[in-house]
DNA sequence: TCTGGGGTCCTAGGACCC
DNA sequence: TCTGGGGTCCTAGGACCC
């Protein structure tokens, strides 16, 4: 077997080699649904979809009995369902699973430390046992007891890649593991060439999805084979250092280290939707920028963080030519305070709208920190500023109580509102009721 | 029968400063 | 009089992930 390749030597001995794990729950959503109704997840016919009224609505989850018998995957849209007695169809409960969510981490927690746990989604951690494994066993032994403490307990089905870094466990986990009758496997640097290199599909590859396939295949590149065939400093040119980290990927590096893990230097809070009709009239889209910016300062507010900037994405009608716009703006002060945030993105909006039909609407508070200094505006005597904040924060209060229905503004009781309906939202998605 | 929602990261190009 | 390189910050656009 070849360990190097003629331009970039790659020594497999000089990497570093530890022991991750990267597990995920089996169509968690459906089958939290299932373990709900006393069903079993892996013979449940159960799909979650966003919404039961939009035709174009999208599965969040579907249970593996529809995925093999219907074909129905996540991302499908409801009017691909076929009707079938069998299937369950339900919206669904952010909240329950934000719960089972950390139910499983404190599973996690029992086998790793906190700077050994990345919980890298809802439904997707990382671990890296190399240190524990004295304790517990080898990474397979744990990766078994992981599976059945939450079998056990939860009722719900895992599946883990092993590998001798995150990205080997992560390749392992959904190019393998998922497909084993044990539902694990583990991906080495010796087994590259058995394993990595004999991915079927050059978007079966972490990281790779359209976009890079169609600029591979320009540059006459067709599978991960030949990727890893191919001279670095030519992906280098026309890929830039995503083309030479694709590389890499493809001999299996990755260097990273869970407990080495370095925040994300450009956090942003968001909050997108597109909208059920499209909407022409300024006032009801000021409606909608106003509310969805009063929900992104509550979250600031409740983490306390401030925002450096904003962007507002503005997708309009399919009617249209033009497909929108996207405008960023860089504030002169840090901020968390609804209105001036609502201004900035009214200021965007009005800037840049020349009444073009709205059908999508993304908003996003950029370069977010936390951060204790106020600055007080110079031309402001303060109160006014200090009186604001209290309502904000007390709004915020009563929604974190009540739920964000209990107050709202009055011009959400205008027929453009969409604030009611998201009102008990979670993710964006319906929080559900336990 | 039309559009989930919430994130992160990279790059090109322009502005500005030294 | 002509020509300059480096650094940083910003926006817009594009790509990816779950």
């Amino acid at each position: 077997m070849e360990k190097t390749s003629e331009k970039f030597n790659i020594d497999y001995q000089k990497l570093p080699r530890r022991d991750l794990l990267c597990i995920d729950v089996k169509s968690f959503f459906a089958s939290v649904e299932a373990v709900r109704r006393n069903l079993h997840p892996m013979d449940a016919y159960i799909i979650v979809i966003s919404d039961f009224k939009r035709p174009g609505a999208v599965v969040l989850a579907a249970s593996p009995k529809v995925k093999k018998e219907f074909g129905i995957t996540t991302g499908s849209r409801k009017f691909q369902i076929p009707d079938n007695k069998k299937i369950i169809l339900t919206e669904p409960s952010m909240g329950v699973y934000l719960k089972k969510n950390l139910e499983i981490c404190n599973i996690f927690r029992r086998y790793v430390s906190e700077e050994d746990l990345w919980i890298y989604s809802i439904d997707e951690a990382f671990l890296d046992v190399s240190s524990t494994r004295s304790l517990f066993g080898t990474p397979r032994e744990i990766a078994k007891k992981i599976q059945k403490d939450i079998y056990d307990e939860l009722g719900l089905v895992t599946a883990v890649g092993i590998g001798d870094n995150p990205l080997l466990a992560k390749l392992a986990l959904d190019n393998e593991a998922k497909k084993q009758p044990c539902q694990t496997a583990y991906w080495s640097y010796e087994n590259v060439p058995e394993t990595i290199w004999k991915i079927p599909s050059l978007t079966d590859m972490w990281g790779i999805s359209k976009g890079y396939e169609k600029k591979l295949h320009n540059l006459g590149i067709g599978s991960v084979y030949s990727l890893a065939h191919t001279d670095p400093k030519i992906l280098k040119r026309s890929l830039g250092i995503l083309g030479l980290q694709l590389f890499y990927h493809s001999w299996g590096v990755d260097y990273s280290r869970l407990s080495e893990r370095i925040p994300s230097k450009n956090k942003s809070f968001g909050k997108g939707q597109i909208l059920m009709k499209d909407y022409f009239s300024k006032e009801d889209i000021l409606i909608i920028i106003a509310e969805m910016a009063e929900e992104i300062a509550a979250r600031l507010r409740k983490h306390n963080y401030f925002c450096r900037g904003v962007s507002l994405h503005i997708g309009f009608s399919k009617d249209c030519q033009e497909s929108g716009f996207r405008k960023d703006y860089h504030l002169p002060n840090p901020t968390q305070d609804n209105k001036e945030i609502i201004h900035y993105f009214n200021y965007l909006f009005l800037e840049n709208w020349k009444k073009q039909p709205v059908r999508q609407v993304y908003l996003s508070c950029t370069k977010v920190a936390p951060g204790k200094a106020i600055q007080t505006n110079l031309f402001d005597n303060g109160i006014n500023e200090e009186k604001e904040k209290s309502i904000d924060s007390v709004v915020d209060i009563i929604r974190q109580k009540y739920g964000k229905a209990a107050v709202f503004k009055a011009h959400s009781l205008e027929e453009g509102s969409t604030f009611l309906e998201r009102s008990g939202h979670i993710g964006g998605h319906k929080g559900g009721t336990e």
